[in-house]
RNA sequence: GCGCCUGUAGCUCAAUUGGAUAGAGCGCUUCCCUCCGAAGGAAGAGGUUGCUGGUUCAAGUCCUGCCAGGCGCACCA
């Protein structure tokens, strides 16, 4: 009997072991009863036979046995040049992964309650799911992007009463204590002048207490979803709709889920409120749906909203949450499972903290007192480009420390620069040339066979790579994966620019370098596309 | 106390999900522009992968137990 083996290739670390290394005799050695290196000879024996007279044979220049026994596979300098060619033909779609069966994907992210500017945090988020839309579309999914916009309950209130607060204290012209509770930034200042501006002091006075707090729940709420969704436009994330969470309730959606959450039997009442018995698909305890006071939980409408993504057809449901969330996955599974819909359809990604530093000191955050670092002033500070691109350098699941200094700086320790200086000079190659691309003897292996200098193969073999890298981004759901990979493609560029001259008096081989060197550029503009940060031509 | 995330060079992080001699950037020490953009390139120094035991051909990666940091454990949202 065969032992269950995976035949996997994978692409070696180093360059020297080859394109492709295969480890079946390493797993197959103990089973055979032979040392993984003999087998491993056996194995490189029957294939070379097997490789005589095949087409494919053109193609690979050597299969070898290395190390304690596992067999490297050389592509020749044509197969590897083919990439050239193959980036042209295909263009915009180059790098796109094949094989993969389309799916309707919800990402939900952002989803920021309206009670203050975005945050770093919803920064970090916003980059992160506005590239994963980018690279699930680029990939050949249906991808909708949403925003729930919690805009009611507890917290709008409280917002409600810190601008009419604002108001009259703007309006009696005092200085009164705030509640404790209140929401004490600086733009329900701004917004509380704004509004009274539109409605007039005269107006304002005449109303009761009660048309005051209503007034003003509505110009807060109104007043700061327009910043949020202003923020998010100038960092280049947008949404295919926001969710609200107020309509939610009034389409009576609410009620229907938990009508069906009963006929289920998974709802019990005990001490006064209706819970869920979660726990019965691995929540830790079961949950409240409705309090003694009989008003709902946040969970409630939430697990209705889910269960209306599934019910409008979704495959998958994607979630970027903050790190305080976390506590929160298992309940909204469970509660999802208890409708009948498979939880592992529901992935979450938690965004952990970000943490800024200035100059080497941490700049301190909360909400409460109302000094928090906004996505605003990132973007005022270090713009779209180097915000978004310093949000993705790391993997979402670790902390981020994030360098305002750095990102600052218009100097070479800059990271997206490094790429983008690549991008740029490229550019400039192209200005010395000056012929047409089209006019390039793309398809040429004659031409292309030029390019066979270590520098050279080695930006082949990186540009071969890119589908991989973009596949193992959407599988993961990590854009990160795309920056090692530009920066390396960068850096290999920069090598090769400082060590060979592309326009030359040779014409072929300036020709074979403009078109390997204009690939690279074709390769680093579509994933910086998919990171959203720009490719710029001069810098 | 329980759960999740993290621990790798002086600093910030990688390591193709279990592969070969653990790699980059910054910082430090030296070099390289008569020539397509020096926002660049080359060389050097820098490591017991927090500690411990295990699993196997192979462990930074998986499992046990500790240690340290962050975040959560509501009839809040």
């Amino acid at each position: 009997m065969m032992p269950d083996i995976e035949l996997l290739f994978e692409i070696p670390r180093e360059e020297k072991f080859g394109e492709l290394s295969n480890t079946v005799a390493l797993s197959l050695a103990r089973h055979a009863g032979k040392s993984p290196k003999v087998l491993a000879e056996e194995i490189v024996k029957h294939l070379t036979g097997l490789l005589e007279g095949s087409p494919v044979k053109m193609r690979i220049e050597k299969v070898t046995v290395e190390g304690a026994g596992f067999i490297n596979f050389y592509y020749t300098q044509s197969e590897l040049a083919r990439v050239v060619g193959l980036i042209r033909s295909e263009g915009k779609d180059f790098g796109k992964p094949k094989g993969i069966s389309p799916k309707k994907v919800l990402l939900e992210f952002v989803s920021a309650n309206p009670t203050g500017p975005l945050t770093v945090a919803h920064g970090r988020q916003a980059a992160l799911g506005g590239s994963l839309a980018r690279i699930l579309k680029f990939c050949g999914h249906e991808v909708w992007k949403e925003y729930y916009n919690n805009d009611e309950g507890v917290q709008i209130d409280t917002l409600g009463e810190s601008l009419r607060f604002r108001a009259e204290e703007l309006i009696e012209n005092t200085k009164k204590d705030m509640p404790e509770n209140y929401y004490r930034g600086a733009y329900l200042i701004e917004a509380a002048k704004a509004a009274l501006g539109i409605c007039g002091p005269a107006r304002f006075k005449q109303m009761s207490p009660k048309d005051r707090f209503e007034w003003a729940k509505k110009a807060a709420k109104d007043a700061i979803f327009r910043g949020i969704k202003k923020d998010l436009e100038d960092f280049g994330v947008s949404f295919d709709n926001y969710y609200s969470q107020e309509e939610l309730a009034r389409s009576g959606k609410v009620e229907k889920t938990l009508q069906e959450l009963r006929e289920r039997g998974v709802v019990f009442e005990e001490e006064g409120a209706v819970w869920l018995r979660s726990t019965k698909w691995g929540d830790d305890k079961d949950r409240v749906l409705i309090k003694s006071d009989k008003t709902y939980t946040y969970l409630t409408p939430d697990i209705a909203y889910h269960h209306e993504k599934f019910n409008r057809g979704f495959d998958e449901l994607i979630d970027i949450l903050g790190p305080d969330h976390h506590g929160y996955i298992a309940r909204l599974k469970a509660s999802q499972a208890a409708l009948g819909h498979d939880p592992k359809k529901i992935r979450v990604l938690i965004a952990q903290l970000v943490t800024l530093y200035e100059g080497g000191k941490q700049v301190r955050m909360s909400t409460r007192a109302g000094e928090f670092v906004t996505l605003r002033e990132i973007l005022d500070e270090v713009g779209k480009d180097t915000g978004r691109f310093f949000f993705l350098m790391r993997k979402f699941d670790a902390h981020l420390d994030f360098d305002l200094e750095l990102a600052k700086s218009q100097t070479p320790e800059n990271p997206v620069f490094y790429i983008q200086y690549a991008h740029a000079r490229i550019e400039s190659i192209k200005n010395t040339f000056g012929k047409k691309e089209s006019d390039l003897p793309w398809q040429d292996p004659a031409i292309l066979l030029r390019l066979d200098s270590a520098q050279e193969l080695r930006l082949l073999r990186l540009l071969s790579q890119y589908e991989d890298t973009v596949l193992a981004a959407a599988r993961t759901l990590e854009p990160f994966r795309l920056v090692p990979y530009l920066t390396e493609l960068a850096g290999a560029f920069h090598k090769f620019y400082a060590e060979k001259r592309v326009v030359s008096e040779d014409a072929d081989l300036t020709h074979a370098r403009m078109m390997l060197v204009l690939s690279v550029q074709s390769v680093i503009r579509s994933g910086l596309e998919l990171l959203g940060v720009s490719a710029p031509l001069k810098m």
